[in-house]
DNA sequence: ATATAAATTTAGACAAAACTAAATAATTGT
DNA sequence: ACAATTATTTAGTTTTGTCTAAATTTATAT
């Protein structure tokens, strides 16, 4: 497998995992930033060799192969991510582009034993879910932090924005993955919310809340 | 730069830095498991980017840029090893191939860190050098094992009898490749050894210490 | 319903890196 | 010295992944 097939299955496992409608042509293109012929192309290829589901003008989906194939990718971009910010210090902000050439690095033991040397971490440093070896993505019930109940604790795990500004925001006020928080009042008047996080008490706009993913740890 | 092209230089960096004289394309080609045209192909390239020196029919040497990029991956190659030795619990002879992708991650920042992280190793698992990042190569000097001088540390890096019967006893008294070595002393009467390897003190007969070579790692 | 717009595919071209086969230069042995 | 051998380069082709421009299919709006 070639890295560029890799990234085509990729991009069409981020696309395609939340609707089960077909993944289009012009969407695939836009997200790696490349021509919608040479998204035909490719997927043609990859449609041979039965990694995608593909009808001519009616976009594509994986199967279970490809599936199977892009988990492989994630966990693999996912796990050195952790790695660039728990052994190297990294900031969360910085390891994307890092991750994705070290996602194509080939070999399944170096993966498992990185994968033990790291504690078997189930969430990258964006809280999003580390796919197991055998391809199984542990359930996120995450919410805005705009939509949880007061009282009601959680893990920040996962920021909507992921622009530079927006992390390196959160990082000046020590807004970080892995942290409790607690909403504890909401302001009516502006939608802005009075929090702890990290035993801290804080006080945020709604537009920070409402790009803030919390895992919450009780029903 | 290409993998391509760091590969070429790297070939021929390891081919060239023992003599002064040109490198062949021959060599080039057989190191490199690829054909002669193909070698003139990217020599012609390497030469139009001023990372070889090259006139036709007379061989190739790195350029000060070519020479400076080589080090930079030899530098990286070296440093992944002791990585996947060191953290991952790889041996020696097993880290080779994944170094071979590694060393072609691109990012300063990510090998200086790697560096720091590792404690800034001066040699890889077989005994080779790293080169700074300015691109300085400690020196090396491999002796059998009755000619190193007593406290002076080292790595053992190869056999000269390389029997079976002579493995198998390695083996057995886990002397391994790889392994730090010291001489704690010498015994005049039989000349053998008494040495550290791998933490653990042993005393070895004459014999099987003239048939080790040790790549000594201090002046 | 059908003309227009948008999405997708096809056809043909290109650059990178490899190859084969043929031509040319350098070296070697007598 | 020069014929034979070996090393190297050239010319032309292939594969992969990309592109542009044109053609075709699907979706949309009045």
């Amino acid at each position: 497998m070639t890295h560029s097939e890799e990234n085509y299955l990729k991009a069409i496992y981020h696309l395609g995992s939340n609707q089960s409608k077909a993944v289009a042509t012009n969407s695939i293109a836009e997200q790696m930033e490349t021509k919608p012929s040479s998204v035909t192309d490719m997927i043609k290829k990859l449609s041979e060799k039965k990694l995608v589901n593909y009808r001519k003008y009616q976009g594509v989906t994986l199967t279970e192969k490809g599936k199977s194939a892009a988990l492989g990718i994630v966990r693999k971009h996912r796990l050195w991510e952790v790695f660039l910010v728990d052994k190297l210090q990294f900031s969360w902000d910085e390891v994307h582009e890092l991750a994705e050439q070290l996602e194509h690095i080939e070999s399944e033991i170096l993966v498992d034993r990185l994968d033990e040397y790291l504690g078997f971490p189930k969430y990258d440093p964006h809280g999003d879910p580390i796919p197991s070896r055998e391809g199984q993505l542990k359930k996120t019930d995450k919410r805005l932090l705009t939509e949880v109940s007061l009282h009601m604790p959680g893990i920040c795990v996962g920021v909507k924005d992921s622009s530079a500004a927006f992390l390196k925001f959160l990082d000046k006020n020590s807004i970080a993955l892995g942290h409790e928080i607690v909403v504890l009042d909401k302001e009516e008047f502006d939608g802005s919310l009075y929090i702890e996080i990290d035993k801290k008490k804080m006080h945020i706009s709604n537009q920070i809340a409402s790009n803030l993913y919390i895992q919450v740890t009780e029903e």
